[in-house]
DNA sequence: TTAAAATATTTAGCATGCTAACTAATTTGG
DNA sequence: CCAAATTAGTTAGCATGCTAAATATTTTAA
């Protein structure tokens, strides 16, 4: 071991950590919904289809997940494939493909969101409301301070 | 929209929360040090490497990293053909490979720390030393929960 | 009104994490 | 002392993010 202090070796400790982090964290949430045969970008989708409402588009869904349009596509297909979801043509505007939960899937999601309030209670088990407001607001500033950073840099 | 209160539809939004910064800022920091032809995993692993001291073994440095070793050995191979690293075998172990920089990787080090030191100041301006603190407090304790969850569904 | 720009989606292929299964070397226990 | 277990590392191949480029449709503007 150097004996120069870690901060000063690293400096960018935090977004390690935060890779790591989140890695472990959706490990956790994997192997407690994989008895349902879900995969995280598969439940993670079906959530927000409902937050969203039925009848939201491909595009919508992928700005409030946060992906690129191609990293959702792949989900979806294997959603329609495993007959949770449908994808219908909007009548008005050819473009869009509007989502909708197959009956099937309205069962799963009925599953899906008792295991994963489950899951929560001891994810955040130790966390105060304090703390895990205090880590949303600091995960925001950070959000936004590298977006202006990568805006910068593109100038 | 439906008009559900967000946390009670999406229950983990903080995850998918993490894994969008953390996409977020590694963007940032890539952009950032593109110039000096590192990726996010070539640049993390040469600054461990410095903290670790040089003639850490490839397993040192990937308990470090918080990575299995598979993910770390295209990472090395990578900057050993680009010279920047050697891997030498242990003469007492001879499984075990350490690592050292080249002359060049040495070059390399001081532009890149150099790089990243202005990277940082942008990245957390804004955010107050208690705020870093709490978040890397919350971080932790949002893995050990992560962690916990793991072990208690594989028993 | 029609050519050009914009928008929604898909496809192809890369980057970087992972697990499983392998080799080689070392350590341990009977 | 040797067979079995452990440890360090690799290879092969999957999962899930991305960008670039293609298609189809709609909107804009000269």
């Amino acid at each position: 071991m150097s004996d120069t202090p870690f901060h000063e070796t690293l400096d960018l400790s935090l977004c390690g950590q935060l890779g790591r982090v989140h890695r472990i964290c959706r490990q956790a949430i994997s192997v407690a919904v994989e008895p349902l045969g879900f995969t995280q970008p598969r439940w993670t989708a079906m959530m927000y289809i409902q937050h969203l409402g039925e009848g939201c588009t491909q595009h919508e869904l992928a700005t409030n997940l946060g992906l690129e349009m191609p990293s959702l596509t792949r989900t979806l297909k294997q959603l329609e494939q495993s007959e949770i979801i449908e994808r219908r043509v909007d009548s008005q505007d050819k473009r869009c493909r509007r989502l909708y939960f197959t009956e099937q899937g309205h069962q799963q999601m009925l599953l899906l969101r008792a295991r994963i309030a489950e899951i929560k209670t001891q994810l955040y088990r130790n966390l105060s409301d304090e703390q895990l407001n205090g880590l949303a607001q600091g995960l925001i500033q950070l959000e936004e301070n590298a977006l202006n950073l990568i805006q910068e840099d593109q100038l």
